[in-house]
DNA sequence: ACACTTGTGTCCAATTCTTTGACACTTGTA
DNA sequence: TACAAGTGTCAAAGAATTGGACACAAGTGT
């Protein structure tokens, strides 16, 4: 039960009931709710680990808009919960624009249980990676001064940092030069 | 013409045609081919500014595996190239998984021309956006230190810096747990 | 062919950052 | 209560960053 919490968001009561059941041995607690309103309130009591959030609330309208606009308003105040979507009305559009806007991954009803329990795991261990600096630093010098065809003068003034310093930052990890694009 | 030159891959003459009309006014350059086996050398050729994949290329098949495969290749060879995936096999399983693996769009045939040119034009702007390395790094520590629940010990053991070091990044940058990204 | 511009590779000295180590102080907990 | 773990703070050694400078290689336009 290393999973700790999960909230899960979805109008209906037997999808919520069904939910629970198929993630009570993966979670430690699952926190449910039957209307997005009280999500964010909800989320800053219980600070879950994922959100498995419903597209459709209003009845009779399932164009999914209002499971989007709770999803950007969630991930734009808790941007390192991941927020799994979930959908009876599967619709290719929707899925990419909801992966677009910071969904984690995007489910349809009726769903796999395993692969909903494998959706948000995944979910969970990748918003829990972390990067060392001097990673994620190389990493982007490395992008940046590749999009600029090697001409570290402006890739330097790019990322803010004076030619001399992009430099030697380039020549202390010499594997990035592998990694530059071939040409010429 | 400022988008560059674009990539089409499809094993259909006519799509590329009917792509190639519809790109010509956005494209400084349209490059075609009618199948993938020569992409990478073909990238390397012309460093297309983007990429637009068709999914499926063996008769009878519409899996889309085989775009999938070549989606993972091309975007393990040059990750800084958006590519947009299209198929006429509408599948949200499928256009998840793709965005997942790096696409940078999905799109559905029979297509709008006018958010075809939108679409690549957006992955194209995404795809050059940079950023100055002590946001990067400020955004990163933020996150981190987040997740540790404020543990700035451990926190900075994750970040491979000192305690102290990053007690001072944290006190130099006391605004940005706001998230006010509006400055001037 | 001749200036002109832009970028490279290299060096330097001044400045700033980072690290290591230390110390007193608060907290949660066995 | 006493221990383990974390905080805020300081200082001094070491490392990185900066702006400036210089000679040199291409690419530009006239």
């Amino acid at each position: 039960m290393k999973y700790g919490t999960v909230l899960v968001i979805d109008d209906n009561p037997a999808i919520l009931t069904a939910v629970k059941i198929c993630l009570a041995g993966t979670f430690e607690r699952i926190v449910t709710l039957n209307s997005p309103e009280k999500a964010l309130v909800t989320i800053a009591q219980e600070n879950p680990a994922a959100i498995l959030l419903d597209m459709n609330f209003s009845l009779g309208v399932n164009s999914g808009q209002e499971g989007m606009m709770w999803l950007s308003a969630i991930h734009r105040k808790y941007p390192d919960i991941p927020i799994v979507l979930i959908t009876a009305y599967a619709d290719v559009k929707l899925a990419v624009r909801a992966l677009k806007n910071g969904a984690a991954d995007f489910v349809t009803k009726p769903w796999d249980n395993d692969e909903l329990i494998r959706v948000l795991k995944d979910a969970i261990d990748k918003a829990g990676e972390i990067v060392p600096l001097d990673q994620l630093e190389s990493e982007h010098v490395r992008k940046v001064l590749n999009k600029c065809d090697g001409n570290m003068k402006r890739a330097a003034d790019l990322l803010g940092i004076s030619r001399q310093t992009l430099y030697n930052k380039v020549k202390a990890s010499p594997l990035t030069a592998n990694q530059l694009t071939i040409n010429n």
